[in-house]
Parts: C-alpha cells; structure tokens; sequence
DNA sequence: CCGTTATTTAGACACATATCGAAATATCAA
DNA sequence: TTGATATTTCGATATGTGTCTAAATAACGG
C-alpha cells in the first residue's frame, strides 16, 4: 500500500507526468527537461527526486550530467502497470503533442550549450 | 490529460483508495464508509464526490441514502485500467486485510441503526 | 406540516506541497 | 588549485488539500 501511494502522490502532478512522458523517447539530463518545462532547476531536481523514489524513473550520473529514463523490463509490476496505464490514457493530448513538439527541439541542440544557459538565469 | 490528472489526483489519497478497495465487494452507502473509516461524514462524502467526479465511481440514491459502486463495464478504458491497476498493486496490504475485517463486521449490522450511530456524532 | 435522519455544502484551520532563489556539493577544465 | 558548470539541498512563501464543525438540503414517518 505505501508503494502504491508513492506511485499514485508521484502521478498527482502534471509536470511529473509530463516528465514521464518526455523520457519514453529515452534518457534526458535534468537540464533538458528544465528548459521544457521553463521552471527552476531545483524545482525539476525534486520533481525527479519524487519520481525516483516512487520507482518511475531511474538514474545514471555521467560526470556533471544526470541522466534520467524510465525504468527497464526488470522494475516490479506495479511500476510498469503504472507506465502502461498513463501512456494509453494521454494518448492525443494537446499537452503532450506540444511538449513533443518542444522537446524535439531540445534535442536537437547541443546540451552543453543548453546546460549553459539554464545556469545563467 | 485533464482527465487522467483527475484520476491521479484522486488516487493520490490514502483513504479514497481503501474507499475503492471496500467498493470492491459491491456498493455501500456513505454511512457505512464512515463507519470503516471513522472520519466525519463530511469528509467521506467529500471524498466520494472527487473520486465520482473522476469517474472512479458511480452513484445511486435510494431515499435517503447514497449509494456509491464502482463503474461497470461501460466506463472509460482510462478508469477501468486504473482500478485494475490498484487492484493488482495493493494485493496483501496489511491495511486491506484490517479493512476487509471491518467492513465484514460493518455489513453484518442493520443499516438503520448503523446510520442512526452516525447522524448522533 | 413537523421532527428525524442521511448527505452535502460552507467556512475555518492545520498541514502538505509546488515553486523559487540562494547556498552547498560534485565534477570538469585550464 | 582555481574557476566554471550541473545538480541537489535548504529556507521561505504561496497555494492546495484533508479534516472538522456547523449549517443547509433532501427525504422519510407520523
């Protein structure tokens, strides 16, 4: 029960969904989803930290970078259930077309010219 | 979106959770979820009106009495996918055994006097 | 119609949480 | 080592939410 509550508290926030989602096309360092979402870094850093705790997301620190991605086929049920179940319920949102659509062209910059300039605000 | 974040919202409360766990065995009147809970009857009332509001449940009055079910086989694939998710997750919570216990004994009085208990609060 | 009863609504309050800016930590590069 | 950079932690603040009591609704029984 406490599992499931930690799953259910991390999935009562639209910007942690909005993560999730943004991490099915595979890993992203925290200052990519920072310039997505257009919030503090430190506010993006715990919404992470949530998800992390939760089980919905795992991480992988690579010098200064931190890489987040969802979790591998090894995570319990609950957690891939829980995946499952947001994927097939968002699916056509408005919000996520244009967060796709943002993130598209996030990727395509060069991240450390990115992580630059989320630093300097 | 709106819709899967009031569904997240929702779940995302200890108490609506065993309230949906309890429904389970069939409908209950908000009384006799009091009752289970020891709450105020205000509050479960308020509880039940977000979980319907997010489809999570249907209602029925009968007289004086609201009875309160889970949604049937016409509900959104969204809502049905969430229940059963829950359902699989809590599986062998200590908290669903003591709440299964109760709610035997709570099922086995006569609702009118189980209501009348209530209302002298 | 009037009193009783079941539920909901409204108002108040305490606590949780989302957010930010600033400071702390960790790592790289010169 | 020193400075720059990415992330996290901390402290403050504002908003949201769970809870209660009291009042309002609605429906039954005499």
């Amino acid at each position: 029960m406490r599992e499931f509550m930690s799953i259910t508290k991390a999935l009562a926030d639209e910007n942690r969904v909005r993560a999730l989602l943004a991490l099915r096309g595979g890993e992203l360092c925290v200052c990519q989803i920072t310039e997505l979402f257009g919030l503090a870094a430190s506010t993006v850093s715990k919404h992470l930290s949530i998800l992390y705790q939760a089980g919905l997301v795992e991480a992988r620190k690579e010098g200064r970078w931190m890489y987040y991605r969802l979790p591998g086929k090894d995570a319990p049920a609950t957690v891939r259930r829980a995946i499952g179940w947001m994927t097939q319920s968002i699916n056509g949102s408005p919000r996520e077309a244009e967060d796709a659509a943002r993130l598209k062209k996030i990727l395509a910059m060069d991240p450390v010219e990115l992580c630059k300039r989320q630093c300097g605000k």
